[in-house]
DNA sequence: GCATAATCTCTACATCTGTAGACTTCAATA
DNA sequence: TATTGAAGTCTACAGATGTAGAGATTATGC
């Protein structure tokens, strides 16, 4: 499944809140960028009719929508969709990218260093 | 500058390439994929007028482009903003992921070791 | 019961993207 | 030099995307 820009931004916020409605949505939208209620429900439209949101329940006249999609799932396959484009199916630049210039913390670090550690040892 | 997704496609080769024309990089996506020359060309035009290709030389009727922006440089931002999108500007999941899922190799692991052991040098 | 504000539905439209045909031009060669 | 095939230019179009107005509907407070 396919999702524009605008489509996985709705989606993160679905997928952090379980559940939610689109007043809610563009409620929260707003507050970031002006936005019209009538674009954001557009969208939350498009994604139910891909099926990557359900219609779970009804209070009053308003929809409560609910994701189909796991975000793990769908992140996995836009890691390696955006590896596959950028570096070429070759992920090691990407982790050295990564590991250098972004902001990492010691923690980070220490974290993804026991990462490497145990990757040695299956390897082995 | 933003790149679609055959806009990109197009500049891996220029990068390549360091400088071709629009039949030969006809002829190397070809093999590929089918796909006439009129796109191909159509993708170089659009390249050239966002400033991302110039016209560098002729020979004969043909012309001979190269990048005007560097695969490095746009690499980073397009690592970014993909932080930002599916991570939400969170680096160290996309780093767990990649070292975690990615078919990396016992060379590529020491290599990235080595990197967060000077990471972890520098932020002391 | 009625008015009203909130919500939904429907429709529209400009721009971007992938795709390619039609036509023009000219370099090379017979 | 006349021909022709390769390359360039121009135009078009369908589908995706971001954007939002207009109008229909209805829950709810008075």
């Amino acid at each position: 499944m396919r999702l524009s820009e605008f489509e996985l931004e709705l989606m993160q916020l679905f997928w952090e809140q379980k559940e939610s409605t689109a007043p809610s949505i563009h409620h929260i939208l707003e507050q970031k960028r002006p936005v019209s209620y009538s674009t954001v429900k557009t969208i939350i439209d498009r994604l139910e009719k891909k099926g990557a949101l359900e219609r779970k329940s009804k209070s009053g006249r308003t929809i409560s929508y609910s994701p189909l999609i796991e975000k793990q799932t769908y992140n996995k396959s836009l890691v390696n969709s955006f590896i596959d484009r950028v570096f070429l199916g070759n992920s090691r630049p990407l982790a050295a990218h990564i590991l250098q210039s972004e902001s990492l913390t010691v923690d980070d670090i220490q974290y993804l260093e026991k990462i490497l550690k145990l990757r040695k040892q299956e390897l082995k």
